[in-house]
RNA sequence: GGGGGUGUGGCGGAAUGGCAGACGCAUCCGACUCAAAAUCGGACGCCGAAAGGCGUGUGGGUUCGACUCCCACCACCCCCA
């Protein structure tokens, strides 16, 4: 009677034994290599676990169970993004408190995650919503103030009136609010700022030193924006006043026809003419419900008014109307251009539609058909004529710099990060207001500012956070003197800035984190996570992470050294997973019926880490299949082991040992690479040679055992228990292989007449090119294919093949 | 509109410029079984009786040799505008 596999039994088993025996849980240990690898830790969400999330869990946790038994000191940690707007909303509609649901939603989270056998140090978990971890989130925004990258600034918000809140970008659809369709505008507020464009160059330069996908390198890349240009100073005609626009084509001066403002600029109302009042108001009003997406789309017609004003262009003296048109963005340079509609499409279209005049500056393209943005010899432009673009851009910069009508410039897409939310569910800014106007930090001992209980969170009415409610926490003292505590809340990035930091040492009450532990486990090695991640979060942590260290708080420039993008796990009809559609798999539901080594196997054999791939319920049997298949290799009747399995040396069957050999070099290299479905592949192939062979010497087994456990881990245990040793295999070490075992002696090789396939030989893997020649040349199918023809060449490829050319 | 990515059997996918389709799924055949399941063995790109021919989105190019490199185009996905 063949015992049969049963992950239901043996899972719980060891998991059980790992928890008991702290068998992950690491310190620092100074004989040992450090490697820490992070997966981005989960909002744990009211849905519970998405098959989604066990994807780069897994594909972290091979290589943390891996790098342990290459004989690293692994850091594996995990925890919780927990502060958020969906809490918030459950609780607005339920009572209930974000904390408890929190709670409840991160326990769901936790018992999940553990049923799928990883090895987190689970000593270091934390959420960020613990005041334990929230108090240095704020003791560092004390550190950002100190530093003067703290401030506050009136922005434009998007303010619901009728729900009497503000809303997040994403929650906004065609000027309307996601929930009841109502009317938002945008409205300016009170609102905390960091200045992260103070850190612009250092975040675009220090990307060269990165092991990150190119994809997010160019996304990190264009979203600073770094553009050099110059800043030129217009003047309005016939009045005392002035404005300055940013441009990275000052070459085109010479071209410019018209001017545009943007409708917020501050100069609006000062420039317009009284016959120009009304419309221009109007304007104002309607671009107020625009987004910046909305009006800055390429698609749509381009809209604006005249102001009757005319700016002097400071090249050639000539006054050009002053327009304002919302495709021109207040927090995007100057917040004001010029327009030169010859060489900028978005000045084309504008200046299409207004019937303003295009004046070609710059040889190349057709005016008429549209914008030439390319380089060529300057026309029309007095000393920049017959300069290319380059030449024509510094030569101009000399002139307005020279004249006092402008300056170089280097210029940021990227903007200053809006650091305030008005909500409950976040870290309190430590901060209060005094009755002169002013503001000032908290002192670091008065920290954590805990979050004040509500009876009930309900929203404000005023748009600022439902905290504004709480008087008897807003209105407080400081040094006797009365003050009112800042009501708004961070956003949800600033939990994740520096998690990887705590998780170092989650526990210190003295300090974040201790600067000998950071020293010893920084930088992180490898981070693993969705692709949606690419700019704000790493941008908003590499900020974080190099303002610690300006302050001498950490040892390294970056926090990431390595990153993977995991893709998506398609539903079964290759669309994206979501309730709506009904494609959702549970991953407990999985586990059930197959158990986590199943499931953990087959998202890593699905395809590679980085593709979007569908589910597949029938492969997911497959690979219980393949497990099924490795456990009788081990366990044969009764619950013995398997007969074939006997204590003899491995080279005694020297081919399954070379069979052995190729595995481990292949599985070991994939495993560095990510390439986790090529690794079990090879896996697969070592399993079918060794179900044919009629003895398995005990040693090969065991090695195989091992192999596997990263994939598996329970199943690894249980076989490598079975086998006869006592205790974890976590910590055993990682096979060594013998690359002169992964050749073959004699190698079989293709023989090609003209690029095709004709006959086959077999020679000696060293056998020289000469020797290769003389055997192919001597086969019978390559002599009928060659027959009556006159031989060219004969290409040799050592272990691949041999290429007759004949004619 | 710009940038990036992807496109290979019925399906998921594999292939340092060197034998396309590894590995798995599905399907079919066989063994075992009273039978079925499970398991084990075998077949499995397309056309063709075979010899052979044709095949990696389409069209061109480079090369002794192209899924791989270059150019153009088509489709889908992502990011940005």
């Amino acid at each position: 009677m063949q015992e049969r596999y049963e992950p239901q039994t043996i899972e719980p088993r060891w998991q059980e034994y790992w928890e008991r025996h702290e068998t992950f849980r690491v310190g620092e240990d100074a004989g040992k290599p450090k490697y820490y690898v992070l997966d981005m830790f989960p909002y744990p969400s009211g849905a519970g676990l998405h098959v989604g999330h066990p994807e780069g869990y897994t594909a972290t946790d091979i290589v943390a169970r891996y790098k342990r038994m290459k004989g690293f000191n692994v850091l594996h940690p995990m925890g919780w993004d927990a502060f958020g707007l969906p809490a918030e909303q459950h609780a607005l509609a339920t009572g209930e408190h974000p904390r408890e649901i929190t709670r409840r939603n991160i326990d769901t989270f936790r018992r999940q995650i553990k049923a799928l056998g990883f090895s987190y140090d689970w000593s270091r978990e934390f959420g960020t919503t613990d005041p334990a971890y929230y108090r240095w989130t704020q003791w560092i925004f004390l550190k950002l103030v100190e530093k003067d990258l703290a401030y506050v600034a009136e922005v434009p918000v998007n303010w619901c009136p009728e729900l009497g809140t503000v809303l997040a970008n994403e929650e906004v659809i065609d000027g309307r609010s996601e929930r009841g369709g109502h009317p938002v505008i945008r409205k300016p507020m009170r609102q905390w700022m960091l200045r992260i464009t103070a850190y612009a160059d250092r975040l675009l330069e220090d990307l060269a030193e990165l092991d990150w996908p190119e994809s997010v390198l160019d996304m990190q890349r264009h979203w600073i924006g770094r553009s050099e240009g110059a800043e030129i100073n217009f003047a309005i005609q016939g009045r005392d006043l002035a404005f300055k626009v940013f441009t990275s084509r000052p070459d085109t001066l010479f071209g410019a026809t018209y001017c545009v403002l943007a409708p917020e600029h501050p100069l609006v109302a000062q420039v317009t003419t009284p016959e120009r009042r009304d419309a221009v108001e109007a304007y104002q009003a309607a671009a107020a419900r625009k987004n910046d997406l909305d009006r800055t789309d390429l698609a749509t017609e381009k809209t604006g008014v005249f102001t009757g004003a005319f700016a002097v262009n400071p090249a050639n003296g000539e006054a050009i109307p002053v327009w304002i048109a919302d495709y021109v963005l207040a927090t995007y340079g100057t917040g004001a251009v010029m327009a030169v509609p010859a060489h900028d499409a978005r000045d084309w279209d504008f200046a299409r539609v207004m019937d303003l005049p295009v004046r070609r500056v710059v040889e190349g393209g057709d005016p008429a058909e549209g914008a030439w943005a390319g380089d060529g010899a300057h026309v029309a432009s007095a000393f920049l004529d017959g300069l290319d673009m380059a030449a024509a851009k510094s030569r101009m910069i000399d002139w307005l710099e020279a004249g006092g009508h402008g300056s170089r410039k280097v210029n940021y897409r990227l903007r200053d990060w809006l650091f305030s939310r008005q909500r409950y569910w976040g870290e309190p800014i430590p901060v209060v207001h005094h009755e002169d106007g002013t503001w000032s930090a908290l002192a670091p001992d008065a920290l954590p500012l805990l979050l004040p209980d509500l009876d009930a969170i309900k929203p404000s009415g005023t748009g600022e956070s439902p905290l504004a409610l709480a008087r008897d926490w807003v209105e407080t003292q400081v040094d006797g003197k009365p003050v009112l505590r800042e009501t708004n809340t961070m956003p949800q990035w600033a939990g994740s800035c520096w998690y990887y930091l705590r998780f170092m040492d989650p526990h210190n009450a003295e300090a974040p984190f201790a600067k000998d532990k950071e020293a010893y486990w920084g930088p992180v090695d490898l981070y693993v996570g969705g692709a949606e991640h690419a700019v704000l979060h790493l941008l908003y942590a590499r900020f974080w992470h190099k303002v610690l260290y300006d302050l001498g708080l950490v040892s390294t420039k970056e926090p990431f050294k390595r990153l993977f993008n995991q893709g998506m796990i398609l539903g079964e009809n290759g669309e994206k997973m979501s309730k709506s559609r009904g494609n959702v798999v549970n991953p407990d539901d999985v586990i059930k019926a197959y158990g986590a080594d199943t499931l953990r196997i087959y998202e890593m054999f699905m395809g590679p880490l980085e593709a979007s791939k569908p589910w597949n319920t029938q492969n997911v049997a497959g690979s219980h299949r393949f497990l099924e298949r490795v456990w009788r290799l081990v366990v044969g009747a009764d619950g013995q082991l398997n007969p074939a399995i006997r204590d003899v040396d491995p080279l005694e069957a020297r081919d399954l040992e070379r069979a052995l050999h190729k595995a481990i070099a292949k599985v070991g290299g994939d495993i560095e690479a990510l390439r986790l479905n090529t690794a079990i592949s090879a896996l697969m192939i070592f399993l079918n040679e060794a179900s044919r062979a009629e003895v398995l010497p005990r040693a090969t087994v065991a090695r195989f055992v091992l192999l596997m456990a990263p994939f598996a881990p329970h199943l690894g245990e249980e076989l490598w228990h079975r086998l006869g040793n006592a205790g974890t295999l976590a910590y055993e070490p990682w096979p060594a292989y013998d690359p002169a075992m992964t050749v073959e002696d004699v190698v079989e090789l293709a023989v090609q007449v003209n690029g095709k396939v004709r006959g086959r030989i077999a020679v000696a893997a060293d056998a020289s090119a000469d020797a290769v020649e003389k055997a192919a040349l001597e086969d019978a199918d390559t002599r009928t294919w060659c027959e009556g023809k006159t031989i060219v060449k004969v290409v040799v490829v050592p272990g691949r093949l041999v290429n007759v050319v004949v004619r």
